[in-house]
DNA sequence: ACCTGAACACCGTTCAAGT
DNA sequence: ACCTGAACACCGTTCAAGT
């Protein structure tokens, strides 16, 4: 018994996945490999493979663990663990007992489906090396599953034919799971020209010159950085759900 | 003479980054190091490092590349090549001849960005490969800055503040330059799972069911693959420029 | 069933050296 | 100024072997 104490509780696939989340939140996704992995589980790298069937299967499943975080805050848990308030006798949400979609006229599937997308967000903040690892091939596991799912029953509620939900959640994109693509990141932004060079070449970007000299002096609130990326982030998200309320007006008509 | 006619073209940063262009279109981007560019080139790999300053600088340099390809296909190139429309007594359009900005109420901004992005997207379905690229930090590099300044000039003169006009950029995001991330890519969907789990499973996921057996059936339009990721595309743009327009209006009453 | 040790092929990158 | 050769540190992964 005294030898058992010190034993070490054998690896799992979830243990493999949590300390790998461990390692991206704490160092970045970089220094996640499969040796600095092993050591962190106090094991040598080839045991992991006996877990994962490769680094791609290990990042699948990082990505699958965050949905998960992303799932859990997203979804109230009920008194009684395990029954997620689907089993119960009532037909889910956005479903008559027949199970035929029907939509609630009461519902608003817009704020909801926000307040969603904002909860998705801020568990990825906590992991901002994840966005990429998700739109991998291959990333779309079971949680991934589920909160679309969730995301599909309000849109039904909302009055969305299955044909438009399916439209609006591709319209969506990552946006849906609360993170857009930047492609800015100027990052270090070091003009090695010479001033000379440079008047030049501002006097040929009128707009983006106009649009910078305006923006950096009339927003005192956005002064972490060049551009809050929370409140673009919502306008971006208003915009796009006032552009899908519109296609749902139109054919409920 | 004669000897000179078999001495091989030196390098330069250009033939480098067209090679690796080529390597990633014939081959994918993992096929791209810097030891198959090298031969590819008929050099030393070590010979890359004079011209590109690290792998890094590499792949931003190539992504810089294609969106030069892709700023190419929505300028208009002037009888006169080297004169590009802004060197014209002319003030810029979308800019008054002081400079200030000026919207122009007859100027359908939607119609024109419509075209642009898809000229955009266009030209990425040629460099499948090149997306990811371009959302690295630091692969927004000299030519994304001209393709954003003719993004920023439409809705300037479409009506929009500079103000509205960031928060409009920020909000299509990958879209203003044709693509969108796309979280799916269900790949190799095999359930791997008994036929009772995965009855089991479907049972608590009514919506997504549903959606598929609607989706499945109901357009004979879509059959590449599942959802037809041109016409989802569209869909999406058209929603976001939709919600934009929305906002300008709001703004200019 | 679970883990290890040694080895392999392949990376990006350094450095000093060639012309 | 431009390119090379040899070497280094580090990957993911194989295979046969241990317990």
């Amino acid at each position: 018994m005294s030898v058992e104490a010190k034993k070490r509780v054998p690896l799992s696939r979830e243990r493999v996945l949590a300390a790998a989340v461990e390692i991206a939140d704490a160092e970045g996704i970089d220094a996640l490999t499969m040796r600095a992995l092993a050591e962190r589980l106090g094991v040598e790298a080839m045991s992991l493979y006996y877990h994962v069937a490769n680094k791609a299967a290990l990042l699948d499943g990082v990505a699958d663990a965050v949905v998960g975080e992303i799932l859990a805050a997203v979804t109230p848990t009920s008194a009684k663990d395990g029954a997620d308030g689907e089993e119960s006798g009532d037909p889910a949400p956005g479903l008559t007992a027949s199970g035929a979609p029907s939509s609630d006229p009461s519902f608003d599937w817009r704020a909801t489906l926000r307040t969603r997308v904002l909860a998705a967000r801020a568990v990825l903040l906590r992991h901002p090396w994840a966005p990429p690892l998700l739109t991998r091939p291959g990333a779309f596991g079971p949680a991934a599953v589920f909160y679309f799912e969730g995301v599909l029953a309000i849109l039904v509620r909302g009055g969305f034919s299955y044909d438009l939900a399916h439209h609006a959640i591709h319209a969506l994109g990552s946006r849906a799971i609360g993170f857009s693509q930047e492609l800015f990141t100027p990052g270090d932004a070091t003009p090695d020209e010479s001033d000379e060079v440079l008047e030049e070449l501002a006097a040929q970007l009128p707009h983006l010159m106009g649009m910078l000299s305006e923006i950096s002096h009339d927003d005192p609130a956005s002064n972490l950085g060049w551009c809050d990326d929370q409140a673009e982030f919502e306008f971006g998200i208003d915009a796009l759900l006032d552009g899908l309320e519109a296609a749902r007006r139109r054919t409920s008509v």
